[in-house]
DNA sequence: TTGGCAATCTGTAACGTTTCAGTATATTGG
DNA sequence: CCAATATACTGAAACGTTACAGATTGCCAA
């Protein structure tokens, strides 16, 4: 039995990263006060709190996220989940800037963990939950029926989601108004006269898909106008399908003379397609579409627009999940983004 | 002296997540064994070895990696840091996109570092290696004279840059050939009998604006061709100041007949505002222009384009920085994409 | 038989944190 | 004055991993 002495002996150098016991030798105190005195725990001596705070400001201590998440489990982590194959011109960086604009002054970090098409949307959420990688997750593409929503709360993980679901669970969620958003453009094409519309849905099986096909149809009865029926694409496809497919809609004797676009990128092939069939935006056919940045009204400027801002989305729904986190009340946690009005080009 | 036994006993219900001592257990070997076994150590029987990972396999261990980050100092971690500030219509997503693509067979998980405006762009540099949040870092808005690729070089924390320094100091980097870019649109333009050339520059100060500006002067005398300054904007200004500009500078005596453009963005207002003078493009003027996605195209048919891919970039960066981590030379990890043709439209 | 040496395997300490169960000192009630 | 109690602090254990320093076994040469 040797006793032998290998354990190292405080730094007293300073040129090592402070840590717990490195402020407990500076301040002559055990490791665990200094440890309370951090965190404001009661049981410490208020002068003591303040001499500890102090001392840790200035020497610029940062706890040991490892350490920390070792020891209780906290990843002070938000992990967003994307697929990574879909929407070109893509709203995904304004999602993130949004999230972490509101996690830059918390402790949290950003991962972003992404799947891919052929993948099984709950692959890289329960790689998530299985391994405690992440304090809370943020999810798009929702379903109506999610299974990465109901799989999260049965594990009880704090998440917040980019669009609602329906299946009578309640948790944190942001959402565009896509209902309003379709029958604001309907009424809108209605104004200008036109009457047989088409409507350029979102991906079938997503939630915000049955928003937007109501909130057309509905609008539909209420103006009195019909239905052009244009199935055949959504904004999933790409760019040359959509193009093409609005192409041959428009050769069409029964040719809609007004289109809702529910993306900017389908917009493009949209309008392309109607140029294809010989066409003219403005005067043959008027499009309203949604679009994330300003830029649809230099592609055209006769282009009817409505904004939807991800960068909001994306800080919502950070404030979401770190509330939940934080014990708030999920069912406190959901809001709705109201479409701006229907904009013209203004010069 | 109390000795009192708090230790938690071996947890055989099998409910928690398994560990070392899970897999110590089931397999009735030691810790360290069981450790040493699952990175195939040399010191550890053929047999032993296979049994290991099986049972491992079998039971879905993964490492925890708050203890790996704890007792090695390896976060398996890398990050990427972003102004959130710049670039509309952003390639940021492509950039993730590509990135997570490498790592997504590695233990590795990104992390999305962001920096604002104000900020000093070294501050979440700093930040990164002061608390060894991660164990690889890429940079985007690389300058000639980078303090970031200075002080991670100082540091010995590998990175890779999106962009070349030129401080004579040795890192790995991946870039697009923007000489060659500015080059090439040149020489287009003059094949259209264009001869007086105008240039929408890169930021100021990045390092590409002096590619992209010396590919430009080199390819005019080439060419014969003269440049028409227009210092006035570069590709960081608002589509508003962009188009702006570009309307005033159409308006004059001495004109542009041809345009290169460094970014999507910036050539949708550079359009508008030739648009706004009166002039057509493709007659009045052409307009050689960088796009990230096929998307110019559509907006307006006369317009020529490179392709700049930033998914591949984003593969590139990640693998640069991997390699570095996993102690390749630093010197053999540049890479360089050249620019894809100037392309018209193809129908 | 013994000593030496590979080949395998193991216990313990340590990374930095929080929490449990105390301890020491001062304060109060009776 | 003594016991009970509040106040302010502390050591040790534990989270899961790896590395150091041994320990055990079998085999072979001397």
């Amino acid at each position: 039995m040797d006793r032998r002495v290998t354990k190292k002996d405080d730094d007293t150098s300073g040129t090592e990263r402070p840590t717990l016991k490195t402020l407990a030798f500076m301040t002559g105190l055990g490791v665990t006060t200094v440890s309370r005195a951090l965190k404001d725990a009661p049981e410490i001596g208020a002068e003591t709190r303040r001499r500890v705070q102090l001392v840790a400001k200035q020497i610029g201590y940062r706890p040991n996220r490892a350490g920390v998440r070792l020891r209780t489990g906290k990843t002070n982590v938000i992990s967003l989940v994307l697929n990574t194959e879909h929407e070109i011109m893509s709203f995904v960086s304004d999602i993130i800037y949004g999230v972490t604009e509101v996690i830059a002054d918390t402790p949290y970090h950003l991962i972003v963990t992404p799947y891919s098409r052929s993948q099984d949307p709950l692959d890289p959420v329960r790689y998530l939950v299985e391994t405690g990688s992440a304090d809370g997750v943020i999810i798009s593409r929702t379903q109506p029926n999610d299974p990465r929503a109901r799989y999260m709360l049965e594990r009880g993980i704090p998440f917040a989601t980019h669009g609602r679901t329906d299946m009578g669970l309640v948790h944190p969620y942001h959402d565009f108004d896509n209902y309003a958003f379709a029958g604001e453009a309907v009424r809108s094409l209605a104004g200008k006269g036109r009457n047989r519309l088409a409507l350029v849905t979102p991906p079938v099986g997503l939630t915000y898909y049955g928003h937007t096909v109501n909130g057309f149809a509905d609008a539909l009865s209420d103006v009195g106008a019909s239905e052009v029926p244009f199935n055949t694409v959504s904004i999933d496809h790409t760019i040359e399908q959509i193009r093409m497919r609005t192409a041959q809609l428009m050769r069409r004797d029964n040719r809609p003379d007004g289109i809702v676009s529910s993306s900017a990128a389908a917009t493009l092939a949209v309008v392309a397609g109607i140029e294809d069939a010989g066409l003219k935006l403005g005067r043959d056919v008027d499009v309203v579409s949604k679009q994330s940045s300003e830029l649809l009204h230099l592609f055209r400027r006769e282009l009817l627009v409505v904004n939807e801002n991800f960068r909001l989305a994306g800080s919502e729904l950070a404030r979401a999940v770190l509330g939940w986190i934080g014990g708030a009340d999920p069912g406190s946690l959901q809001s709705l983004s109201t479409p701006s009005e229907v904009l013209p080009y203004r010069g």
